[in-house]
DNA sequence: ATGTTCCTTCTTTTT
DNA sequence: GAAGGAACAT
């Protein structure tokens, strides 16, 4: 956020409407300059959506004269929220860019909850829960029901409850819903649920979904807050429309006011989150819910090379179940063929991406071009091997995520306490760690006094302290509270502390004091663990040091007179403004080593195919392409999905794609047989008669 | 209350 | 083949 006054005044208003438009083809065109109106632009692969998407902002701003502040721009991810900022601020200047809200849907829910907390129920500083906190407070639920954690898993049930959620379902309306025969555990999720909105309420904490529909909620009973958002947004724009659920359809429609307009950009083809309630038939619901939808189509490709979208467009015409047909045409040319590798094992596998790359590399590419992808994530484990063997350096992208770690959560947890003492879940996380003596039997005794007083933990310890420090204060009671006194005096200490501290000194003072730091250190040299991105320890200074930077951008945003923080979260408090932040913009922003920002050194990127939308690499590998790994053999009933998979897989390829499969392979531990993808033998089938197929075929 | 050992699990994961 | 629970022992 550097930018000098001279430099600001150049940006502003800079792109007048010639600007704007030049260099796009006419569907794009008509996209951007299209006159106030409802719109669904359906964007294949690689057609410049993210480029209309910013133009048409642009368009909006400088020339239909809409205030940047009246625009409400919605993507799925902070990334792609940050980046669409970004490209509008050079098209348009700062200033509009720190007016205009761009984020995903969960942000923009956080931040009307927060401001309008008391009406939905919540205490100002409620705590947004993490999956991995929503599953610890359906354990603890179904421990305190007696029920068997064995057969109906708590992060099952923490599922189940999320999408009851995403569907606008509530305890009450499913405990009364018709008992579905086939769900045997329809009593067991309905009793479980029906606790968890009781405890969510009580630890004033929601979870995911819940912000989703807690604002939905909102939205529709308050005619006041509903009519406020209508007078503000009057243009929405909502990006990757094929993956929202219901919920988010119907926050959208709650959001439009009667002179508001909403403009969709989605792929039937690319959706690929169904199995986690995104519906892209919400592409034909816009059409027919919304007035005078315009419909755009977008089919002209500027990524790829003919032949790997001949083969992209050859296995996505096998579904039966598309909104639109589309086929994508290139403009860059034929191209070389796709190579399909024959590979008798897995090991040779990874051995022919290993050389390619090396053969790459000293062709003088990029390796930052090239990626791996795979269908799952224990897949990358051979790829790494081979790469290290040959000096090769690489960023795996997914995987376990630095605010999911074990001793960052505990780190949060505490901080949570400071901010949400109702917050039980955090409470019961840390109460005990660093071990300090208080195990089952004392928490127990703790929750009857809380569930006894419908208070919480620390509300109970509260009182405890009180009942045990009056005179004839009741043996057993002053024993209980002698064990949990050191505990109480660390939190009541810390919150003294937080009064007068900056947040990073406190994260330093609170990791600490707590002991968590030698907790963690001593048991990273127990489990020998040193190297850096390995080291509990180390990922606890890493905490240190994000705090530390966000608390910089936080202090240099308060001098530029009051502009809003660009993730567009800000709160009175920074430790809350710092929670809210990394709960919803935590994953893939940081690297695997806890940095942010670009990698430290040219490296190939490893990732899921899911993980990869959006993305594009001059060369791509596409591997394990086998039945029973693409499409997967546990989603048999949903085998489109798997085949717009392989179309994301393929689409992603620029220059060069090679595909690879092994006719054994070794799967934890003991070989499976499984031979090349349907999806391939499909395309082969169809090319046989031909004589100029899009691919080679060769054995490695 | 805590340490040990066995046993299960092993798609994908924007928030 | 490794990691996170649960059950069991100390």
């Amino acid at each position: 956020m550097e930018y000098s006054n001279d430099e600001n005044l150049l940006d502003e208003g800079n792109f007048d409407r010639e600007v704007i438009i030049k260099g796009l083809n006419d569907s794009q065109k008509e996209a951007v300059t299209s006159p106030l109106q409802n719109m669904l632009i359906v964007a294949g692969a690689g057609t410049g959506k993210t480029r209309v998407l910013v133009s048409r902002i642009a368009w909006l701003i400088n020339v239909e004269g809409i205030y940047p502040r009246n625009i409400l721009a919605v993507t799925f991810t902070n990334k792609a929220a940050n980046e669409m900022r970004e490209r509008i601020g050079q098209m348009v200047g700062n200033t509009a860019k720190t007016q205009l809200w761009a984020s995903t849907f969960h942000s923009v829910c956080l931040r009307l909850l927060r401001s309008y907390a008391q009406y939905a129920d919540l205490k100002p500083g409620f705590t947004v829960l993490d999956t991995d906190a929503q599953t610890a407070l359906v354990r603890r639920i179904m421990k305190d029901k007696n029920m068997d954690t064995k057969d109906l898993k708590p992060s099952e049930v923490a599922c189940r409850i999320s999408s009851l959620k995403e569907k606008g379902i509530r305890a009450l309306e499913f405990s009364k819903s018709m008992r579905s025969r086939t769900d045997v555990f329809f009593d067991e999720v309905s009793s479980v649920y029906t606790a968890y909105e009781r405890l969510c309420n009580q630890e004033n904490s929601v979870d995911f979904s819940e912000l989703l529909l807690r604002t939905v909620e909102l939205l529709e009973r308050n005619d006041e807050i509903r009519n406020l958002q209508h007078r503000r947004f009057k243009e929405i724009l909502i990006d990757e429309f094929q993956d929202t659920n219901s919920i988010q359809f119907k926050f959208a429609k709650l959001m439009t006011g009667p002179d508001s307009h909403v403009l969709v950009v989605g792929d039937d083809d690319q959706s690929i989150y169904g199995w986690r309630g995104a519906d892209y038939t919400n592409m034909e619901r816009f059409i027919s819910e919304f007035p005078n939808v315009k419909q755009i189509l977008l089919s002209l490709n500027y990524r790829s090379y003919q032949k790997i979208l001949d083969m992209a467009n050859t296995i996505i015409n096998d579904n039966t179940d598309r909104l639109m047909k589309k086929v994508l045409k290139g403009n860059i040319g034929e191209g070389e063929d796709v190579e399909i590798i024959n590979c008798a094992t897995n090991s040779l596998e990874t051995e022919f991406v290993g050389s390619t790359i090396r053969m790459l590399k000293d062709q003088g590419e990029k390796l930052s071009d090239i990626a791996i992808l795979y269908r799952n994530n224990y897949l990358s484990l051979g790829f790494e091997q081979k790469l290290t063997q040959r000096n090769i350096p690489f960023i795996i992208y997914g995987g376990q995520k630095f605010f999911e770690r074990a001793e960052i959560l505990d780190a949060l947890a505490y901080l949570r306490i400071l901010v949400n003492e109702d917050d039980d879940t955090a409470v019961l996380r840390i109460i005990n760690v660093p071990a300090r003596k208080i195990g089952p039997k004392v928490v127990a005794d703790l929750r009857a006094i809380s569930s006894e007083r419908h208070c919480s933990i620390l509300k109970a310890i509260a009182l405890l302290e009180f009942y045990a420090n009056s005179e004839n204060a009741d043996k057993a009671l002053k024993t209980l509270y002698k064990k949990v006194e050191p505990f109480y005096s660390l939190i009541k200490e810390l919150k003294a502390f937080k009064k007068n501290a900056p947040l990073s000194k406190l994260t330093q003072h609170m990791l600490s004091v707590t002991g968590l730091n030698d907790f963690y250190q001593a048991k990273d040299e127990k489990e020998g663990r040193s190297s850096e991105g390995n080291s509990r320890f180390g990922n606890l200074g890493v905490l240190v040091s994000n705090v530390k930077d966000f608390e910089e951008a936080l202090n240099n945003q308060s001098l530029s007179e009051g502009e809003v923080l660009e993730n567009a979260l800000t709160f009175d408090d920074p430790l809350l403004t710092y929670l809210s932040n990394i709960t919803l913009v935590s994953t893939g922003e940081l690297n695997e080593d806890g940095s942010n920002g670009a990698p430290v050194c040219d490296a190939v990127n490893m990732m899921t195919i899911h993980s990869s939308k959006g993305l594009e690499f001059k060369y791509v590998f596409l591997v394990g392409f086998e039945s029973g790994i693409l499409p997967s053999s546990r989603s048999e009933g949903n085998c489109s999905e798997e085949r717009r998979l392989a179309y994301v897989g393929i689409t992603r390829a620029k220059k060069q794609l090679y595909i690879t499969y092994a006719r054994a392979r070794n799967i934890f531990g003991n070989t499976q047989i499984s031979g090349a993808s349907q999806f391939l033998r499909d395309i082969v089938r169809k090319y046989n008669e031909s004589d100029s197929k899009p691919y080679i075929i060769r054995k490695a």
